[in-house]
DNA sequence: GCGGCGATCTGGACAGTGTCCAAACCTGGA
DNA sequence: TCCAGGTTTGGACACTGTCCAGATCGCCGC
């Protein structure tokens, strides 16, 4: 993947303007997940004047076309994550909110027809809870979760 | 189960207020996924005078005591799930974000060693995506998704 | 290189969700 | 009945995300 994301707006009609390369660059340059005021953030950091508005709709556009995955996973804001090739599901950290990727080929259980509801299941994602290792220590030095320094 | 919410409250020394009751009641008479915005709105039918504050604070003491479980399926506000026996997942149609839930004790993969990134898995949970009937049912009879009634 | 079309961006207003706080209130025990 | 202090109230606030009209600018044809 050398500047692909880019190139693939080209082909499917969409205009290149210098926005829409900002953004590329700040979900290609971390692989880590951004929420939409953190990807604004750091695309301000090389396009000062960039709008909170071209940021949303534009992650809305790659999510659209399938360059981005949308995180729900219970913070206040959601989630953008650029690795969408491989399937993969997400540990999060009750403490910190911090996310890690499950990059195994784990698939979700099948449902069986009685519990779709009638529904067509199109995906399945899993969110696996716990505490990391980081959240672990500290409270493992400080036993008594009242006092923080 | 007959009234055992506002029991288990009082055991545990917290004082049994009417607000309490209410927003018990309202969560113990719909088995379905309320935002905290109906849970209010239902409240206040019973209890015009109940604030927006104290449904808040009440859904994150009921949480907190394991009554309810707070579910972030990707719409804007959290929903609220009274039904926290049985270890189930949900079922949510990306058309209309009704929410189902999987009765079945189907579980989650546990995951290897190597995958947990050093965490502590406390819980899993897994969401399935798709359509519902209704949804798919109004596609059929209307194929071009620009035209709506 | 130039001009025009129209897609895109801007910036601010707006709606919805959730949190916080001090003062008033009310529950439960003495 | 009275009191302590846990709860509630109501409004202000922060944050997330959407919307819109007007300005801007990328792309294509000449």
């Amino acid at each position: 993947m050398s500047a692909p994301l880019v190139d693939r707006l080209r082909d499917r009609g969409y205009r290149l303007t210098a926005q829409r390369r900002v953004v590329a660059e700040v979900l290609a340059g971390d692989n880590t997940h951004l929420s939409a005021d953190e990807v604004h953030t750091r695309a301000a950091a090389v396009l000062p004047e960039i709008s909170r508005a071209t940021v949303y709709s534009t992650l809305q556009q790659f999510r659209a076309l399938g360059e981005v995955r949308e995180l729900a996973l219970g913070g206040a804001a959601k989630l953008y994550d650029p690795n969408v090739t491989p399937r993969h599901h997400h540990l999060v950290c009750d403490e910190c909110e911090s996310v890690f990727d499950v990059a195994l080929g784990v698939a979700a259980p099948v449902l069986p027809a009685h519990e779709r509801h009638g529904m067509a299941i199109a995906d399945a994602e899993i969110i696996y809870h716990g505490t990391c290792a980081t959240c672990a220590d500290a409270a493992a030095a400080q036993p008594s979760p009242a006092s923080e320094e």
